[in-house]
DNA sequence: AGGTGTGAACACTTTCACAGCA
DNA sequence: TGCTGTGAAAGTGTTCACACCT
């Protein structure tokens, strides 16, 4: 169907998404190409030419239905629909992605997670008990996952995500540092969060001289 | 000094880095903007231009000395120094970060957490005591710290992001799915691990037809 | 020969501005 | 009148190709 959607595109639909289900919250009723610019720190122009790439949802004079227009981007996104999720590494970052709540509300339920640390092997995660990963193929398929969450050490991340696309994973979250080699047809979001500390250090580093006033 | 960088272009030296500081572990040496790209996933084109957006940091016929150009990247991201971070939010994620290796490595260093909610104000977490945000102010400029991580509920993200700014940080590691509204000379960088998650689910969606063969 | 540094060409993204519908 | 949808213009980022140094 649509074709040429860029990654900033996508980023900025999930964060309509967010600004328009708050909106719902608040009652609904329409809304402007304007007032969710403004909300989503973006312009006018932006929004209508994000939207106008899968269709014509406002109607001319008004704006958007806010619920209609929340439907829409769900649709758009794919998420419209529950997505099983494996989680793979059962360490400190992994276990706090498995309570985060944010995930399960928007249909990310992560079924099944799994370690290679034998004294972790076994231990109850609320309904899920936390697999052995040398069992990972046979896991996974039984879970019938299509995402996995990989929060594993660097050197080993290039390795398990070998296993989670040979068990059929398409789709995988890595929050290792690391380039992972995947084939076509596998996607991969990378989450570094040393790499947001950099940048932030470059921005103070470089992009301001004295404190307060801005270079503009 | 430089101007016009792009994110793109930071988040590259950020990779490019992590790849040098590799390459050091297991030698050093030299290294061409072909071999530094191919690990990058990128082109020898672009590795050249980044740099040279810099300096001048290579020897034609030779390529670079792994070694000089690491420390000349850290010089530029502002990372030949230690940061003093505070960590505002005190929940399963802070918790996760605040143990979190990579960023000690960096030179980042949780100096004190924060929270609101009194079972764990006075909590020791290794070397820091957790403090009550009714004190940020105070505490913040106590520690002298620049940069804030904050992981506190999306609906107090605004509030908490101003306190912070007014304590004189600059700048802030955003984990709350919330648009921070900062003054000018104030850094924000968001980290939405919902938001990489619909990106794959968008990916999953409309960019594959079938399983396995791309439509490349 | 080998590989950097860089202007110029190209590709992509954002903004402008306005025709057209409610 | 008010606001969308969209071609065309402007602006940014990436790739090409080659002069130049070692």
């Amino acid at each position: 169907m649509s074709r040429k959607v860029s990654d900033s595109t996508i980023r900025r639909l999930s964060l309509y998404l967010r600004i328009l289900e708050a909106m719902e919250r608040k009652g609904g009723g329409t809304v402007s190409s304007v007032d969710l610019a403004a909300a989503a720190d973006t312009t006018a122009a932006q929004v209508r030419k994000d939207l106008s790439l899968f269709g014509s949802f406002g109607k001319r004079g008004l704006g958007y239905q806010v619920a209609d227009l929340a439907r829409q981007v769900r649709d758009i996104l794919g998420l419209s629909r529950r997505w099983r999720v494996a989680l793979v590494g059962a360490g400190r970052i992994g276990s706090a992605l498995f309570e985060y709540e944010s995930f399960r509300r928007r249909g990310f339920e992560i079924v099944t997670v799994l370690d290679n640390d034998a004294s972790k092997v076994g231990q109850r995660w609320g309904e899920v008990e936390v697999q052995d990963t040398a069992d990972l193929d046979r896991v996974l398929r039984d879970a019938d996952v299509e995402v996995a969450i990989l929060t594993v050490p660097a050197g080993a991340a290039q390795e398990i995500a070998e296993q989670v696309v040979g068990a059929g994973i398409r789709g995988i979250l890595n929050f290792a540092p690391a380039q992972l080699r995947v084939p076509d047809g596998v996607f991969v979001q990378d989450v570094n969060m040393v790499m947001e500390l950099e940048a932030l250090s470059f921005d103070l580093t470089n992009r301001v001289a004295s404190a307060g006033r801005s270079t503009e």
